[in-house]
RNA sequence: GGUGAGAUGGGUGAGUGGCUGAAACCAACAGUUUGCUAAACUGUCGUGCGGGUAACCGUACCGGGGGUUCGAAUCCCCCUCUCACCGCCA
């Protein structure tokens, strides 16, 4: 969430950032955020001289005790009632206010970047760069659920029996390449320097918070409700939260993770041709990288990972565009974010395999992830993170433009971990 | 699942009603000394909120919530978690 001080320094600067994201009343939130926050201050100074009051009492008690002067301690006593009284209400009154307060501040949405287009939808964004070749695909070229059921590789139908529908079965070769993308991932991770984490897959409430899936993504999320505990929709859950609560001293910045899991997602309200296939699943495999870094350097350390990504992507010679997302296509917690399509040749679409973004202090706003500068001061980092990469997308691409009459072709950066060259 | 013990600052760990936001030690940071390193010595060293240009002041926090009391880390109740042993088990 957005720090308090930044919306009462920056007011306009606040709510034109929020238009720009299309949030719907911004200046009415915001005008209401600060006058709670003027009623909060002072109602925790009320609350301060009540208690500082008692204290001073408490103390004389204490002291005429000591003295053996027990009929003016008594008397000293009575005093207290009234202060008792009022810094209860007072107290009262102040959680009323935080909790107001909170809410509200939980319903706004980061600020955008300055370097995001205006706009509403996909529509909008921006391509930043293409790379790749869209292959010259024979108009009897198979999307990747029919070559995956003529190659014996995913059985769709089968995680129907056994789950529901979004829970495929991966057999065979079409196992091992799934096998083969994570080493491949995480081992390009490691060279790049994230240290390699094994997260657990489920989550308790607290953790929903830090990265802010709680409360608004609730429905997103499998709840085992018996234990009270999520599973994981990415890996950046688990791994963020490392940081929850922790100072971190300056010189151990940046810090950079990668971590692969199985996501979960309920995609509650999904229908229709966008989820044939893989296009989009209720379980799948994604390798993320999550980084924590001081403000001055955190859109240094976006750029890289833009560019780390790109390089996975090239490594699989897959035909991909970055586009830099408008600010009505964001997400909630986003200040700048990068997507990374590739082009699945015989759906002709191109399916979104990373998302990369800076969520500036937002996250670690919540998160309570900061650093101690070189000064002594405490700050909140700023928290990013991507997709480097999602798995079945990648597979649907790969399938589907290296379709050959002999069978499907391997990119070569992948052979080694895959153990064969080609499906066939 | 059963039984027992526990939860204090970055770490170890004292502290059973007022002088304790919290001893001591370790770590960390700064300085003195030194050819360099080390050692030794000196100092600093939790977080949130409110007030103040600032020094600083007030307030809250000893797992979480509630209660007793003029006053709670310390007493009572509930919850959570951790550890140990037993049972079960990859």
């Amino acid at each position: 969430m957005l720090t308090l001080k930044n919306i009462i320094e920056n007011r306009n600067a606040v709510i034109e950032g929020l238009h720009k994201k299309h949030f719907a009343e911004a200046e009415k939130v915001i005008d209401e955020i600060i006058d709670l926050d003027k009623e909060r201050r002072n109602t925790q100074k009320e609350l301060d001289t009540a208690l500082a009051e008692q204290n001073k009492i408490a103390k004389q008690i204490g002291a005429l005790i000591g003295q053996g002067k027990r009929s003016e301690a008594e008397a000293a006593k009575e005093q207290t009632a009234r202060y008792k009284e009022q810094s209860k209400l007072l107290g009262e009154k102040l959680n009323e206010y935080e909790k107001m307060l909170r809410d509200k501040l939980l319903q706004v949405p980061n600020l955008p970047h300055e370097s995001v287009p205006e706009g509403r939808t996909a529509e909008d964004n921006k391509t930043e760069r293409t790379g790749g070749v869209v292959p010259d695909m024979p108009t009897e070229a198979l999307p990747h659920w029919e070559l995956a059921k003529r190659y014996d590789l995913i059985d769709f139908e089968l995680g129907v029996k056994i789950t529901g529908a979004g829970f495929p079965v991966y057999k065979g070769k079409g196992a091992r390449l799934q096998r083969a993308l994570i080493n491949f991932f995480l081992d390009e991770a490691r060279n790049a320097g994230y240290l390699e984490i094994e997260p657990p897959h489920v989550v308790n409430t607290d953790s929903g918070y830090g990265t802010g899936q709680l409360p608004d993504k609730e429905g997103q999320m499998y709840h085992v409700t018996v234990d009270d505990l999520y599973l994981i929709p990415t890996a950046e859950v688990p791994v963020t939260n490392i940081f929850r609560d922790v100072i971190l001293a300056e010189k151990d910045l940046p810090r950079k993770l990668a971590a692969y899991s199985a996501c979960f997602r309920r995609e509650a309200g999904s229908y229709g041709k966008d989820v044939r296939g893989l296009n989009r699943l209720h379980q799948f495999g994604k390798v993320e990288i999550v980084r924590i870094d001081k403000p001055e350097h955190s859109y240094d350390s976006l750029d890289e990972m833009v560019r780390y990504v790109e390089s996975l992507v090239r490594k699989l010679e897959l035909p991909y565009r970055i586009l830099r997302l408008c600010g009505g296509d964001m997400s909630f917690t986003s200040s700048l974010t990068f997507d990374f399509e590739v082009f699945s040749a015989a759906q002709k679409r191109w399916l979104e395999v990373s998302s990369v973004s800076n969520f500036e202090s937002y996250q670690a706003n919540r998160l309570k992830c900061r650093y101690k500068t070189a000064e002594g001061k405490t700050e909140l980092c700023h928290t990013l993170n991507g997709s480097a990469l999602a798995l079945p997308r990648i597979v649907a691409a790969l399938l589907e433009n290296n379709q050959t009459p002999n069978g499907i072709r391997i990119p070569k950066a992948l052979v080694p971990y895959c153990g064969f060259e080609i499906i066939d």
